[in-house]
DNA sequence: AAAAAGCATCAACATTTCTTGATTATATGG
DNA sequence: CCATATAATCAAGAAATGTTGATGCTTTTT
């Protein structure tokens, strides 16, 4: 059971994860670190817009990234899937399916 | 690596999970099954809002609902939870920060 | 120094999501 | 049969989110 302040970085990370475009560029990264012009091109997606997912998802901190010159590269950030792993994990792990003595 | 379809599904858990008042609902049903009185009560909500919210877990899968009387039963849907947590805990796992060849 | 490339940011608009209060539906109890 | 309890649904408004095109910033190239 998580404490109230984390929930609320949870519910940030999970946003994150709620949009195809998102979940694309994740997908993308898992082959390792990708600049912004990889993804455009690979998402066929204006600039403005890849940005502004880019931007959710490194608030959410589910990706870092990196200037090297003009480019700007991109990578998942493993331990904040750590974390979300564990997470996830942990709910079905309770006991299941305790009937509720009658309420009310 | 996902397909298509399936990204669209996620998208909808992953939305699901991404309100606080959702991710505190859950934390109430890993105690087990809950009646929507005793989830009013304890979040201290109106009754059609949660209603709404638990529409959204329940459209997402990620709760299952039973009818008895005039009472609702909630509860966490477990194969829904292992599926996530398979796909969250896939992503870090794959090589990581691979340095990409100089881009575009 | 000027031009161009790569990217972030902004403003305006469209779309989606959330909240609230009212209504409806079903089940129970007198 | 009527009153009440539980909960789903609806409509209207508020708030948050996503899209698009324009603008500006930094770095590189010439």
């Amino acid at each position: 059971m998580p404490a109230a302040a984390d929930l609320s970085l949870l519910t940030i990370k999970f946003h994150a994860l709620s949009d195809e475009t998102r979940l694309r560029i994740i997908d993308l990264l898992r082959g390792g670190e990708r600049c912004v012009c990889e993804l455009t091109d690979a998402l066929d997606a204006a600039q403005s817009r890849l940005s502004f997912h880019l931007k959710v998802l490194k608030d959410a901190k589910l990706v870092t990234d990196r200037r090297e010159g003009r480019w700007s590269y991109y990578a998942l950030d493993m331990e904040a899937f750590e974390q979300l792993e564990e997470f996830v994990g942990e709910l079905p792990s309770t006991k299941l399916s305790v009937l509720a003595s009658r309420c009310c």
